[in-house]
DNA sequence: GCCGGGGTGGCAGCTTGTTGCCATCGCATC
DNA sequence: GATGCGATGGCAACAAGCTGCCACCCCGGC
């Protein structure tokens, strides 16, 4: 079945927003969609109706869904209701919306004119799709993790020092090389271990790497 | 367009197979499919035809996929033929094939019986698949990464210690958590580190982060 | 000049990690 | 049963890392 334009999805497919049960998981470029306030109200509607229980809302976004103030605001409320957002840093399909694994609406893609969506209910499609989105899912990063805190803005000084460590010096050698007494290079690795929420070098590493944060 | 079993698929597909110019990406848990002797044929058979020159392979796989020989001898010829596989650590969908990004075949979940192919040539369905596996895609390793040198394989011993490592616990912690004397388990982190070829247990943490090998 | 704050560095004492050495144990082989 | 091999664990000595304390220096404000 297809449609065109936002009017016609929400006349023809509202009733499949509003009827979600289980599950609502949505990959995108940007929130384009959701500027709809309908497909919007349907869906966070549901998610306070059933509070946490049993249904889960997930998207799955690029980096350019996060450009302006609005969407930041819109997502950090679907957090805060409970649903779950990630940061994907590959390209996504423009929209792609899979309702309780049964049915999934896709956009066309890029296009003058009105937007076309196609809405499937195939378990075939269905499902393959979902796994799909599931593995694209799993490589993504929390919103959370990506916005603030766990990827911290390193100033110069702590970059030398986790290069200096990435490169396996001993204390010793890395504070000669930094032009840095070894109790001041420990300090800063202290300080580098608490902002990244450390407890031994191991595990800072760890997020280090986890984190790209070797460049 | 459905159909049920491998025989019908190559027998109403097959000319899709053979058929295809630019492109064939393959999304699987692992290489059910390919034991099917004329699908593979139609396609490696494409593959030398043209050489390397606009005609793109790629396999994205799960680990399961590696488990028997005959399946890794597959992916390596795939590979010297110019064909890209990667794995990606995500459970995958039974089976996603796209050909020119114009059609697409899908396998239907797991069920009794002979297994069921769902053909597609809807542009916004076979677009929309084909960025969500770009995206799987993009994130998934490859495959002469993950097999030889570059990810080394680790055995349960080796992933206890790298997690109680990750989890930040002193030597002692960990040993007792562990059921090991503490000169054990450092010789473990010792092995550990000579793996990852590290000098350091900060250096050992951002090759492990890097590698992905936290799960 | 005087003061106070922030960054630095030396020192000391402690914890943690690293490694070699050797005794032991289980196990398979001879 | 004897032998050898690999894995283990205790011990010890050393290296590395961690941190509190204090002295120092630089700088901007009083």
């Amino acid at each position: 079945m297809t449609v065109r334009g936002d009017a016609e999805l929400i006349a023809r497919a509202g009733h499949l927003f509003a009827g979600a049960r289980h599950e609502f998981v949505c990959a995108a470029r940007d929130l384009d969609t959701w500027s709809q306030p309908e497909a919007r109200e349907a869906i966070s509607g549901r998610m306070h109706a059933d509070g946490t229980a049993g249904f889960v809302v997930r998207k799955l976004l690029t980096p350019s869904a996060l450009a302006d103030e609005a969407s930041r605001r819109h997502l950090n409320e679907i957090t805060a209701a409970g649903g779950r957002v990630r940061i994907s840093s590959a390209p996504l399909p423009h929209e792609t919306i899979i309702i309780d694994r049964r049915v999934m609406i896709l956009a066309s893609p890029e296009a003058p004119g009105p937007r076309e969506f196609t809405v499937t209910t195939s378990p075939a499609l269905v499902s393959g799709v979902h796994a799909l989105f599931l593995a694209a899912w799993d490589n993504a990063t929390d919103l959370a993790a990506y916005l603030s805190g766990d990827r911290p803005h390193l100033d110069d000084d702590n970059r030398a020092v986790l290069r200096a460590l990435g490169a396996g010096y001993t204390d010793e050698t890395a504070a000669r090389g930094l032009g840095l007494s070894v109790r001041t290079y420990r300090r800063r690795v202290a300080e580098l271990m608490a902002t990244l929420e450390a407890d031994s070098r191991f595990q800072a590493g760890l997020r280090a790497g986890e984190l790209g944060l070797t460049g």
